[in-house]
DNA sequence: ATCTAATTCAAACAAACGTTTGATTCGGGT
DNA sequence: ACCCGAATCAAACGTTTGTTTGAATTAGAT
């Protein structure tokens, strides 16, 4: 109970730092929700700062709970592995539990290159790159050129990416109820298909969908 | 001459506004970095919260510095149709000759969406939805469900956008070398071959397409 | 030259910010 | 009971914010 106020800080401060950004949350606001005292940030953080990166590296310490690497059965057929490649990565990236300036952060990165985004990078992108670059192997051949699998790499984690980062512009342009009728299974068999047959593989074999075009599948 | 530090604010804003924010860029430094007095951002523009919507605006709006859509020829076939709108897209996204900002400050708006973002879709990117729409329709028939057309749409766009958002990564991840033997047909092709096929109406991108670098453009 | 409207300027406005202060309350050790 | 340090509180601190004001300056038309 001693450092309750000081749990109740952090807490508070990850959410309306999440929400606001860190000019627009003011101080009075997180003591306010947090139910404590205008002075509690500066005796228990110092200052507005380091409650911020308290707060930080709380939500990063709570959000290990993505795994870096997925293992597949080996027996799992090329086409299947990629349509589980991209619904995880849609999972991961429209996980609404996790904290937002997720991606506030890995956009400033884009817009301000710094040495962290090699760092991610390295991190986190080569290796899910070099995972994808094997799904596209086992589905292209071996006599792939490179260049071309890099192209189709970008088109297929372009469509990931953009249900990501442009929810914004999603939402203003079909409505918020057509956009929360989305699911992560809609969004990944989408892809997946539209993918598969812009490299020339037709639809997921297993799948009764048509032959050529991408069909209506059955919406939830 | 008369609109001159109107429009120098704008800049100015857009600059500031990228780097630092909403809340944390001050519209003392956005003056003093444009020249102009400290009054003049309400004289000219009202508020603080009008500079940064029509910062924001402009972004997107010069980079069709003349019309918000392109008219086709009406011969044009449709897949012709959607190379040129795949093809002009990108030229006008990865412009170097566009100010560094005009990224920045768009991703900040996807990270934390104001008014702004509502005055950019009605304005800019719901009339470049219809286009698309428009030749969406005149690819897959007028009965294709508005739903479906709405995913296919967003996995062609995706693409385009992951060039212009991601630059840095791809940078990292196939080299600066490759990075800069990319060129806008070259890419313009494959997205478009590459969702043509995704859309069940043509041969998927092959090995011995015309991959080469055609023209290599100026670069600063 | 004179008038008029548009534009720029320095100065000050009230409000909100992060931070500090000093008194007050609470709990365990002596 | 007494004391001391930890913790919380209301109030005020000085600074910076966005915004407003009214005079000064400019440019064009009469």
């Amino acid at each position: 109970m001693i450092d309750d106020t000081r749990q109740r800080l952090i807490d508070a401060a990850g959410a309306i730092f999440s929400e606001k950004g860190y000019e627009a949350a003011s101080v009075r606001d997180i003591c306010q929700q947090a139910s404590a005292n205008i002075a509690a940030v500066n005796y228990h953080f110092g200052d507005k700062k380091s409650l911020y990166v308290a707060a930080v590296r709380h939500a990063q310490s709570c959000a290990d709970s993505e795994n870096p690497e997925v293992v597949w059965p080996a027996e799992m057929p090329p086409a299947e592995r990629l349509r589980e490649f991209i619904r995880t990565m849609l999972e991961r990236k429209l996980d609404t539990s996790k904290p937002h300036w997720h991606l506030g952060i890995m956009l400033r990165e884009m817009a301000h290159p710094t040495e962290a985004c090699a760092a991610v990078v390295e991190d986190y992108v080569r290796p899910m790159a070099n995972g994808l670059r094997e799904i596209l192997r086992d589905l292209l051949g071996q006599d792939y050129p490179e260049d071309q699998g890099n192209l189709i790499g970008f088109s297929i984690v372009g469509q990931v990416l953009f249900y990501y980062i442009h929810q914004p512009i999603i939402r203003l342009l079909i409505g918020n109820e057509a956009y929360d009728k989305l699911t992560v299974q809609t969004l990944a068999d989408q892809i997946t298909n539209f993918s598969l047959a812009g490299m020339g593989l037709g639809p997921a074999p297993g799948h009764a969908a048509a032959a050529v075009p991408v069909q209506s599948e059955a919406t939830s």
